[in-house]
RNA sequence: GCGGGUGUAGCUCAGUGGUAGAGCGCCACGUUGCCAACGUGGCUGUCGUGGGUUCGAGCCCCAUCACCCGCUCCA
C-alpha cells in the first residue's frame, strides 16, 4: 500500500452503491432482466450530477478556458462526431491492429493461465519445472484467440464483412479526421483546440469496480494543436489546468496524483503523458480519471497517409509577414520559403472520463457525520457534500408547517428558482426528515418558509454541510443562489 | 479468462425441506412551529434466471446471469 493509500477507510463503496441505488444515482444497466456485465444506466439524480460536470467542462474548458501561458486567449470550438465512422478510420489510427491481443489459453489443470500469443516465450508457466507456457508436457495450448476490444457491428441490412464496422472506441478520432473542415470553416489557427463530449465503447475482458471500467463509458477530450515548437508550453499548461480543475471542484488534493509515465510506458509516437489519478475507495493505488497526453504529430501524420488528404496546416500570418523580396517571381524559390510555414501540427490530448469523474465525485462527497436531534442527542446523518455547481438539485424549498399559508409562498418562492434551477418543493414530514432527505442527495441549499416569512418576507437559508442557518429577505434568493453557483 | 464468495421487498438483512418475514423507506389521513417526532391505515416480492430431485424447494443438485474479493487483463 502507498503513502496516498494509508488510514483509508476500508469501506465505503457498498454503502455508496446502495445509495446510488436507493436515491436513484445509478441503476444497473436492464436491471430487471438480470443486468449485463459493463453496462449501467444513470439515474434521475444521476443523470443531473454528470451533466453538471459535463457542463462545467463544456464551461470551463471551451466556453471560457483560463489564460494560456502568455496570458493570451485560448480558442476553443466544439465538435460533435458520430459513433461509427468508416472502418479506414480505425486502421489509420491503429486501434483496429494495436487494438487486438492474440490470446491464448492453457487447459491443464493447476494452470488455467491465459496469455498473450506473442509473448510466451518471456512468461512463466505457473506449473513447475516448466519455464514458459507450452514447454511443460501437461501444458495444454489453445489456438491463438483475437481479442479485439471494439465493438463489432454491421451498416445496412446484409451482413457482410465489408458491411462490418465499429462502433467507437475514443471520441478523439473524429477530432483529428474534422480537423481540416474545422479550420477551413471556423476562422481557428494554431494554436487551438477541438472539444468533444460523447459515448465511447471497449469490450473491456474484465470490466470491474463498480462504473469505473465499464463497456460504455463517456469521455471529455481535447485535441489542443499548436506548433511543433510550443508543444512542450502547452502541455504543461493543459497538465496543470486539468489538475486544478478537480480541486476546484471539490477533490482533495490528497486524492489525486499526477502520475508522468516513463519512457517504456509511453505509447511509442508519444513524447509525454500524465495521469490524472484519484484514490478511490476500492482500490490500494490511485486509479485514471483522465491522461494529458503529448501526441505529437502522429495521429494527424496517420490520417495523412491512410487518407491521402493534405492536413498540414499553412501559416498564412506568418507568411504575409514574411519578407519576399528574394523571391520576385521565382515559383520555385516560393515554394521553398512556403515549406517553412507549413506543418502538421502537435497535438495534446487531454482526455477525461465523464462517467470515472462522476463515480469520483460521489465518492468523495459520500460522508457520515452527526446531527443533534430536537433533543439534542447526537443522530448518524449521511450526507452527500457535492460542489454547489455539480450537486443535481440546487435548492429545497420547504415550507416549515403546511398551514397559515406557507404552502404557498413557498411555492412562490419554488416557481420563481425553477425558473432557472432543478430546485424541489417538499412539503412531506417533519422540517428534520426533510433536510436529511436533501443532505443525502447533496442539496447545498434549504429553503425555509416560516411564520416570519408571512410577516416580512424574509426566509431562513440553511446550508448542507454544517446546518447553519441565516435569514435573508426572500427577494434575495435568486441573486444568493447564483452566487453560490457561479463558475470560477 | 481462473479461483473463492454472494444473490429473499426500494435499501439493509433474517429465514437449514412443510402457510415468505423484520427494521428502515415509501404512500394517505391526522398532527406539526427548525434538524431522521408521533398516531392510524396502506403499498411493495417471478426468493436473480432456467432446469432437476422431492408428496412438497427460498433452503438440496445442475446450468446460467449479475455483483463482490483475489489473480489475469487494462491498447
Amino acid at each position: 500500500m502507498n503513502e496516498l493509500g494509508k488510514d483509508r477507510p476500508s469501506m465505503d463503496m457498498e454503502k455508496l452503491v446502495s445509495l446510488c441505488k436507493r436515491r436513484g444515482f445509478i441503476f444497473q444497466a436492464s436491471e430487471i432482466y438480470g443486468g449485463i456485465n459493463g453496462f449501467w444506466d444513470y439515474g434521475p439524480l444521476g443523470t443531473e450530477l454528470k451533466k453538471n460536470i459535463k457542463d462545467a467542462w463544456w464551461q470551463d474548458m471551451v466556453r471560457n478556458p483560463p489564460p494560456g501561458p502568455d496570458g493570451e486567449e485560448i480558442s476553443m470550438v466544439g465538435l460533435d462526431s458520430a459513433i461509427i465512422q468508416n472502418p479506414k478510420v480505425w486502421q489509420a489510427s491503429g486501434h483496429a491492429t494495436g487494438f487486438q491481443d492474440p490470446m491464448v489459453d492453457c487447459k491443464t489443470e493447476g494452470c488455467k493461465g491465459r496469455f498473450r500469443a506473442d509473448q510466451i516465450a518471456s512468461n512463466q508457466c505457473p506449473l513447475k519445472p516448466s519455464k514458459c507456457p507450452g514447454e511443460f508436457e501437461k501444458c495444454q495450448i489453445t489456438e491463438a484467440r483475437a481479442f479485439n476490444l471494439m465493438f463489432e457491428t454491421y451498416v445496412g441490412a446484409v451482413k457482410d464483412d465489408a458491411a462490418s464496422a465499429w462502433l467507437r472506441p475514443e471520441t478523439a478520432q473524429g477530432i483529428f479526421t474534422n480537423f481540416k473542415n474545422v479550420v477551413d470553416s471556423s476562422r481557428v489557427r494554431p494554436p487551438f483546440g477541438i472539444a468533444q463530449i460523447g459515448k465511447a465503447f471497449r469490450n473491456e475482458i474484465n470490466p470491474r469496480n463498480y462504473t469505473f471500467r465499464s463497456r460504455e463509458f463517456e469521455q471529455m477530450e481535447i485535441e489542443f494543436f499548436c506548433h511543433p515548437d510550443e508543444s512542450m508550453k502547452w502541455y504543461q499548461y493543459w497538465r496543470n489546468l486539468r489538475l486544478s480543475w478537480y480541486t476546484k471542484l471539490g477533490i482533495q488534493s490528497e486524492k489525486l496524483r499526477p502520475r508522468e509515465q516513463g519512457e517504456k510506458e509511453l505509447a511509442h509516437y508519444s513524447k509525454a503523458c500524465t495521469d490524472i489519478e484519484y484514490l478511490f475507495p476500492f482500490s490500494d493505488e490511485p486509479q485514471e480519471l483522465e491522461g494529458v497526453a503529448h501526441r505529437g504529430a502522429f495521429d494527424l501524420t496517420q490520417h495523412m497517409q491512410h487518407s491521402g488528404k493534405d492536413l498540414q496546416y499553412f501559416d498564412e500570418e506568418s507568411w504575409a509577414k514574411f519578407d519576399k523580396t528574394g523571391i520576385k517571381g521565382d515559383k520555385k524559390a516560393e515554394a521553398e520559403a512556403k515549406a517553412k510555414f507549413r506543418y502538421v501540427p502537435h497535438v495534446i490530448e487531454p482526455s477525461a472520463g465523464a462517467g470515472r469523474f462522476t463515480l469520483a465525485v460521489l465518492c468523495e462527497a459520500y460522508s457520515e457525520d452527526k446531527m443533534p436531534d430536537e433533543k439534542g442527542n447526537l443522530q448518524e446523518r449521511v450526507v452527500m457534500k457535492f460542489h454547489p455547481r455539480l450537486a443535481p438539485i440546487k435548492a429545497a424549498i420547504l415550507p416549515l408547517v403546511n398551514k397559515e399559508g406557507m404552502p404557498e409562498l413557498a411555492a412562490r418562492l419554488y416557481r420563481e428558482l425553477k425558473e432557472e434551477w432543478n430546485v424541489r418543493f417538499d412539503d412531506g414530514g417533519a422540517i428534520g426528515r426533510r433536510y436529511r432527505r436533501q443532505d443525502e442527495v447533496g442539496t447545498p441549499f434549504c429553503f425555509t418558509i416560516d411564520g416570519q416569512s408571512l410577516q416580512d418576507q424574509t426566509v431562513t437559508i440553511r446550508h448542507r454541510d454544517d446546518g447553519k442557518q441565516e435569514r435573508l429577505p426572500m427577494s434575495q434568493v435568486a441573486a444568493t443562489l447564483r452566487q453560490a453557483l457561479r463558475p470560477g
